[in-house]
DNA sequence: CCGATGGTAGAATGAACGCTCTACCTTGCC
DNA sequence: GGCAAGGTAGAGCGTTCATTCTACCATCGG
């Protein structure tokens, strides 16, 4: 079974990021996880690896929280900046796992693809949540506005705290969403 | 004379931006900024003494672009905004590299002061022009509105390109200013 | 001309790293 | 019972890293 593999990969996910991905070797990481080197590495046969494991446990999991929330009205475009604002609040609050694995990791092929595909989901989910409430609107900028805004509350949140990024953010999707007469 | 350390750290400055911090060992930034390792290690004494050095070489250098600019109405708020747009187009587009340093010495008491103290500096600049231009009012939270696009927008550079990113965050801006009633 | 300053090249060191390997143990199905 | 699957502990290998050190050279004010 690969039960044990998503364990793994939840507690690497953990570990990168509470602690970084540059501060950590392979042993520190197999201690955080509790298992043995060989076992990690039947999982993961490479440092890189591990990472891509913890960015996949990551993506599956941030879209599953994402499930749920108002079917209709300007909260449902609205509801992936609150549920961050949640999120935000559960893990620890380092800024962006995908982002900060990429920074650490930028000549990686398999790493690079894998933060691209998940920033274009997101992408994606903002703008399907915006046409299902206006669907006669070409929705092309405003999902990308929301999209920026909810980059910069990630990033924010680690500098100003989390309920202030919230704020601003929400704050400024309202007030983009009224300029197009969205609301 | 501190000239060639201030040529290394601007050589150090774009060797990290360019290429991340993680993947480039000492010897490396030595080759890069043409110094002997005696030379480099006389002007920055560790490893992290260099990281440091490069962001606050980039502290003074991002700050010193942003001089000048329209000094009246809406554009000398959002002057930030435009301004950076430019040097997204100019440095090596990998995000802010403040935040990637410390996604990777996320334990470095010095790395985190100077990352700390250039983005309350930032924060600060986008509430001295809102008071500029509105003085009677509470600026605060618009500047972190401000802010938050702001950091958003270096993110989303990375990932959508700078011009959409700038477009994104100058369309947000405006109808954050215009639903305070300011412009 | 001399000595201080600040540069060069690059070998040496000791620690830490990613990864592999040997040897053994536990569990559950036929 | 026995064997296959998948786990454990942890020593060892070769490499790379940050840092230090020896030995030498160029420039220039007094």
């Amino acid at each position: 079974m690969n039960t044990t593999k998503q364990k793994i990969a939840s507690d690497l996910d953990r570990q990168f990021a509470e602690q970084g991905f540059a501060e950590q070797g392979v042993e520190a990481l197999r201690a955080g996880a509790d298992v043995s080197l060989r076992t990690l590495y039947k999982h993961f046969p490479s440092r890189e690896a591990m990472v891509v494991g913890a960015l996949e446990h990551r993506d599956k999991a941030y879209f599953d929280w994402l499930a749920g929330g108002p079917e209709n009205g300007i909260d449902h475009v609205l509801y992936p900046i609150i549920r961050l604002g949640d999120w935000l609040s559960e893990v620890a609050n380092t800024g962006c796992l995908f982002l900060n694995a990429l920074a650490e990791h930028p000549d990686s092929i398999a790493i690079r693809e894998i933060v691209t595909d998940h920033k274009a989901r997101l992408a994606d989910e903002f703008r399907i949540r915006l046409r299902a409430i206006a669907p006669d609107r070409d929705v092309e900028q405003l999902a990308e506005t929301l999209f920026l805004l909810h980059e910069g509350m990630t990033q924010t949140a680690r500098l100003h705290g989390r309920d202030r990024a919230t704020a601003a953010a929400l704050r400024a999707a309202k007030a983009a969403l009224a300029a197009e007469g969205i609301a």
